[in-house]
DNA sequence: AGGCTAACCTGGCAGC
DNA sequence: TGCTGCCAGGTTAGCC
């Protein structure tokens, strides 16, 4: 589900609830979607390895993945896969536990504030908490192979990152060593927006397809995170609510409805193994 | 190199 | 109502 929209989104109302603050307890209610700094799924987990006690120093991104880091230089890098989502709010307040709650955060209130509840949830376990020790372990263990964020590329640094590919433009945006943060829905929106076919080979861009395609994907991307993302299902803001980017939505989903700009009806095809939504009058 | 498939999981929905 | 099959925001491994 979620892409680097709703990361961010995501990231930017735990910055605002939880940053400087000290994690209280932690507890996980099922091991295996949590990876110690081994990359392994069992064994024993100690408390100050997920934060315990220690203050969360920040709240950051890269592509698709939430990384939160404490005082002390360990951390987690939290995938949310296809269903994740990170639920927020009073520590206090009773609710029934949400289903697929796998791991939960308490964090610290004070004299002015209350205690906030932090928990990963994810139905189909696509995602996980990884562990890391410090701030190397993290760039090259687990988030290594990440291309350059897609909010920041130009037409010049994605030609580049393409190296001449003859993969279909929409493989390459889809892979996260060339480009970080795009996923099936940006990737259809942004070359719906920039008139470039799904299936085109990467090699085929000229440098002002390409210069029109970043424009796009950071256009799209931006006013995606403002909207909070796309919610489809499960997406979810920390305090509950949905994003609603959908309703901007100009090619995903929209298989056989009229496209915005020709009014034709919108073609429906597979490309890189995903379902892909393009308009064949305004796609070149 | 890269395309294709299956696998990892659960749940929602359409169709019968 | 209830069953079956298909589909889903992602990623990885294995095979050609």
């Amino acid at each position: 589900m979620p892409e680097l929209p709703e990361v961010e989104a995501v990231r930017r109302q735990l910055v605002a609830l939880i940053l400087d603050r000290t994690v209280e307890r932690v507890r996980v209610h099922r091991r295996d979607v949590v990876r110690d700094p081994r990359g392994r799924r069992q064994g024993r987990l100690a408390g100050e390895q997920l934060g315990v006690d220690r203050v969360i120093r920040s709240i950051d991104r890269r592509g698709k993945q939430l990384i939160i880091e404490f005082d002390d230089d360990r951390g987690l890098v939290i995938r949310l896969g296809m269903s994740g989502r990170i639920e927020s709010g009073d520590a206090k307040r009773r609710r029934s536990v949400p289903l697929h709650r796998h791991v939960a955060w308490t964090i610290a209130g004070g004299s002015d504030r209350p205690a906030i509840r932090m928990e990963f949830i994810d139905p189909r376990r696509f995602g996980g908490v990884h562990l890391f020790e410090g701030s190397e372990d993290r760039d090259q263990r687990v988030l290594r192979n990440l291309g350059p964020e897609a909010t920041l590329i130009d037409g010049k640094a994605l030609g580049e990152r393409l190296k001449g590919s003859r993969r279909a433009i929409k493989a390459v945006l889809l892979d996260q060593q060339v480009l970080a943060g795009i996923g099936n829905i940006y990737a259809d929106e942004s070359l719906f927006r920039s008139g470039i076919r799904p299936d085109r080979p990467a090699v085929d861009l000229s440098a002002l397809e390409l210069e029109r395609l970043a424009r796009s994907i950071r256009t799209t991307l931006g006013l995606a995170i403002d909207a909070g993302g796309t919610t489809l299902r499960d997406h979810r803001l920390p305090d509950g609510s949905a994003g609603t980017f959908g309703s901007g939505h100009l090619a995903y989903g929209r298989s056989g409805q009229p496209c915005t700009r020709c009014q034709r009806p919108m073609t429906a095809c597979v490309v890189a193994g995903r379902s892909t939504t393009w308009c064949e009058s305004c796609q070149a």
